[in-house]
DNA sequence: GATAATTGTTATGGACCATATCAAATATCG
DNA sequence: CGATATTTGATATGGTCCATAACAATTATC
């Protein structure tokens, strides 16, 4: 750990902006700063949904069920009988971009496309009956694993004022 | 608008679901019950997260500026002098994927490589002139039409508080 | 009954993300 | 010192998600 080159540092004054620090001879890395980074509404919204993501596919990870997909599961079973058109629309899917999504809930036999008999253009979306165990099992660790951690960290009560101002968010922004 | 086929409709009993909602003859395309949906965190997080990523983009839309790109812009302002590696990896973006953000940026004369005299494998970024007045420019345009909308929907200390949970997800999850 | 609209689907391209790999430069250690 | 390992920026590549155009089958409209 020789001090060598150790003629530059403190030469913080702009005009020679092509040295940066050096770490290693020095302290540690210096974390940057990230000023008023920290202060925008999107940045932030950002990392926190990435985080939950992550940690929702961890806590899923025995069931192999993405975000997306456990919301199509949850929004057939409260709404058995209507199609791709409207499932995916009201999840803001586009309905080509529903159809993969569906090919491989349908291949899992978690969920089954009937044609309708009144409309037989479209495909009634159902829930299979191992769709619903599986779905229900999901709950249980989705309640037990990600949203408890979620209440230990920000308290019942935040939890549901967060959850309130992003609903706000999401519909009236 | 001739009633025709208007022998289903409360067929609402398990046991047919070839039928569906007829809307042609009836009322209106009655919209989903989302259900359990609207509790899930992760879904009106996400859902939240690109309505305001939305509304940045059309306030930005002058500028050109993504929230990718503002975010770079901010940081390197605040911290001259460091690396593509540095910058990079405390916004969350892998080495590969900065490069072609940054010729994007270094393209438009908003910032610049300079190879640095310590480290010659490194680039040291720095905002050009007119990086700075952009982001001057552009810091305008997000306080006035972007956070002050969210000021306006949730109150200014609700923004407060919506900001100091998701970072606490964002850094405690 | 001719024309328009809807549904599910395919094809396709773009944006973003992740990994492996490379050359140049530097660090490490015998 | 010199051989080896590490770091930095970069390229190539593949995956996933998102968006648009287009199509056949079916239904609605006039």
């Amino acid at each position: 750990m020789t001090v060598s080159k150790t003629a530059e540092k403190s030469s913080e004054k702009p005009g020679d902006a092509t040295k940066g620090r050096k770490d290693a001879a020095e302290g540690l890395p210096e974390a940057l700063q990230l000023g008023e980074l920290s202060e925008q509404l999107g940045y932030v919204l950002k990392r926190a949904q990435l985080k939950v993501f992550e940690n929702f596919l961890r806590c899923m990870a025995s069931l192999q069920l993405t975000p997306a997909q456990f919301s199509v599961l949850l929004l057939v079973e409260k709404n058995p009988g209507r199609n791709q058109t409207e499932v995916a629309s009201t999840l803001g899917i586009l309905r080509p971009n529903f159809v993969a999504l569906l090919d491989n809930l349908e291949s899992r036999d978690l969920c089954a496309r009937i044609r309708s008999t009144n409309d037989r253009r479209s495909h009634i979306l159902v829930l299979t009956d191992k769709g619903k165990a599986v779905l229900t099992r999901a709950k249980k660790l989705v309640a037990t694993k990600h949203e408890s951690r979620l209440n230990e960290l920000l308290g019942q009560a935040n939890r549901e004022a967060l959850l309130e101002m992003l609903s706000k968010i999401a519909n009236e922004f």
